[in-house]
DNA sequence: CGGCATATGGGGGGAAACCCCCATTTCGAG
DNA sequence: CTCGAAATGGGGGTTTCCCCCCATATGCCG
């Protein structure tokens, strides 16, 4: 059953955020902050002591991340609904919050737009999960073979993993060919399939790609 | 000669943070905000276009970094005061933010306990930096023997720093062009010289180049 | 067996990057 | 006041990227 107002938890390490966070919460007629953390350890305290409905964790936050807040407050308070909050649009994170049992995961640039949907999803039993991280899951639910194996795959085939590396080395087309002794056709193919899987527009945002994965060292 | 009510501009990438730093500040009845910005270039903008005193500038932006921006202000109006925000305690910012003129330096998780008093101070002319701040402060003055050769100079010129971001960042010449206002042509002399004086062959070694430099993100 | 993913390769073409040449303006340092 | 550094912009060129179409040879899994 839905309560009246949906009793909120707040917890990122920042006090200004909170204070930014909670105007928009409190805004809203069935949202209502009653407790806020500053860490992840005090997250799980808080909502095991306070009668919250909802905990909204940052993902970054000291001494216990929100991942791992998350993941512990699903098993002592399974009934309890998580939203997660990210500063970035990290696929990686995306899919640990969701193993860990979040309800939703929302951006911080989008979270004045996002959040308080979220939150009214997240309490209908729904996930919310920003545009990007949807066409994230797509793509992996496509790829993993659903086959119910925990580890998410690797969207790359190590084919294209050893091109990804030798673009974001700086190398041409033509040197990658002579090097792993195909065509530069190929080398293009793989190129092309890579930035369509993870929807790049170019060798630069691969690049960057390239370093997050630890491919190559920036 | 110190206003009646000090007006400031916020800029910040994140719609929820600047709302939680307006709320604080105008609690206080000498501060009150006037302009937001989202990024480094309409922090700009708004600095010229609105009658403001002081402006707090988030270090990482979009487009133009925070220390972009406050080298360009302090360039452009120098009387206007800048304040630095910063997510994480990195020395290297905080220099940069010096070299580029700020009048104060203020870590996110300690804004509300120190921005007002940093908003205060930077109006009195005062400096404000953060406690661990100092002690690095003090740290390279007793260390760099303080004969004048503190720093090694920048290879880069500001200009080729903020087009270096922005192919960083897959932007094209024409975008790059358009945002900055300046013709293609100009960009593309500027990504050369860099080229050039960096040694390097395209822009992929120029994304980790941004990348090691901190101007991007991974 | 019969798809399906992976890796391979080709033709062609528009757009962007990258590299020469040239020039003007501005601004601060000597 | 001159000189150089920085920023601006143009003409014209080759190379590379990136995209579209097409196809074939594996090997695996149900």
């Amino acid at each position: 059953m839905i309560p009246l107002k949906t009793r909120i938890l707040l917890a990122d390490d920042h006090a200004v955020v909170r204070r930014g966070l909670r105007l928009v919460l409190d805004a809203e007629p069935d949202l209502e902050v009653v407790a806020e953390a500053g860490d992840g350890s005090e997250a799980i305290q808080q909502a095991l002591a306070s009668e919250v409905d909802l905990a909204i964790l940052d993902v970054t936050m000291p001494r216990l991340t929100g991942l791992q807040a998350a993941a512990e407050l699903s098993k002592r308070r399974p009934e309890l609904k998580v939203l997660m909050l990210s500063m970035h649009d990290n696929e990686q994170y995306l899919f640990q919050a969701l193993k860990a049992g979040a309800a939703g995961y929302v951006l911080k640039s989008a979270a004045d737009r996002d959040l308080v949907e979220a939150c009214r999803s997240a309490m209908r039993g729904e996930p919310f999960v920003y545009p990007k991280g949807v066409a994230a899951l797509i793509r992996e639910y496509l790829e993993a073979g659903h086959d119910g194996s925990i580890e998410s795959r690797d969207p790359l085939t190590p084919r294209e993993l050893e091109i990804v590396k030798l673009i974001a080395e700086s190398h041409t087309t033509r040197e990658i060919a002579e090097m792993l002794v195909i065509s530069e056709k190929t080398v293009e193919r793989h190129r092309s399939n890579v930035l369509e899987k993870l929807g790049f527009r170019d060798r630069v945002a691969l690049t960057r790609y390239a370093i997050r994965r630890g491919l190559v060292e920036p």
